[in-house]
DNA sequence: GGAAATAAGTCAACATGGCTGACGTAAAAT
DNA sequence: ATTTTACGTCAGCCATGTTGACTTATTTCC
């Protein structure tokens, strides 16, 4: 590997903490979705089709704008990814009942395998991870990822008083 | 919101911590990315260009096949974005000394600025999460992500104590 | 010294998943 | 009755990943 200290590059500390925040972010996301990836291109789908599939398996009964919110992309991204998955019987829509123009998406008995065969690769990864770090070290983590997160979604994440 | 409790998807506790966790990292790296992703779409340039970007200022007189080996994609992949930053002067390659069949990589003064000005917004985002939460929830936040990375590139985070 | 391996680059073609813009329909809200 | 909202669709563009095939220069190995 090429010499980190050499050049007209000298890091400081501080400078060299908040570096590796950012190398953490990147190579553990890099290797969270290589699995589910993997198992996405050999059944022909992609990680659009698995956030899809997670949300809608994490919020049954989500409408199509709320599932927008989240994936902050367009619907006509979205639209791409969904028709895919209610075409080939993943996802289930039916109309909203107090609003019929809603479409409230849920996962079929198919999607329910799809979300738990992708996801069981991320929750073994997590699961490992917090078992070797142990309890205060995950709440740590559990703090620094929600100052990461946006404010707005914080509340997503309520504490382990609520739960 | 959809209600998550209701439907055929009765979550435990444990099961609910794990899907926590992907969340947190979902959310954590769709925000971390935003800014950044912003500013490069002004100057038309992607994602993919700020990673080499990145990385290039991390490990001056970086080789092509380390940068390969960390962003993990093919060399043709690498190839368009590399030449846009070098034709654009982001970027200087320089023939190895010991081995003169590479190209080492470093930043311009046009790169270093670039870089700084892309990471910075990341730089404070983890530092306003850093000081938020505090040291030792910093220490847990870097021990559960180290988990989650891949055993062979953990090495790249030395230890407090190395450093 | 010659063969094989390695570092890097290139061309071509393709897939995925973002985006914008324009437009349509049904239902709800004002 | 009008406007707004929820959702969908068509068309086209762009960024960034992929595979496969092939070239050149240099180094390593026998």
């Amino acid at each position: 590997m090429a010499d980190v200290k050499s050049g007209p590059n000298p890091l400081f500390l501080r400078e060299e903490d908040l570096r590796q925040g950012i190398e953490l972010l990147f190579y553990a996301y890099r290797d969270f979705t290589a699995e589910p990836d993997a198992m996405l291109a050999r059944i022909g789908l992609g990680r659009a089709h698995h956030r899809v599939v997670y949300f809608v398996g994490r919020y049954p009964s989500i409408t199509v704008t709320e599932l927008l919110g989240i994936l902050q992309i367009t619907k006509q991204s979205l639209s791409r990814v969904l028709s895919d998955l209610v075409e080939q019987e993943y996802i289930a829509q039916r109309p909203g009942t107090k609003d019929r123009r809603q479409r409230l998406l849920t996962l079929t008995d198919k999607g329910v395998e799809l979300e738990r065969s992708l996801s069981d690769a991320q929750r073994a990864r997590i699961a490992q991870a917090y078992r070797a770090a142990g309890a205060s070290a995950v709440e740590g983590f559990r703090t620094v990822m929600l100052g990461i997160i946006d404010a707005e979604d914080r509340a997503k994440f309520p504490p382990p008083g609520k739960r």
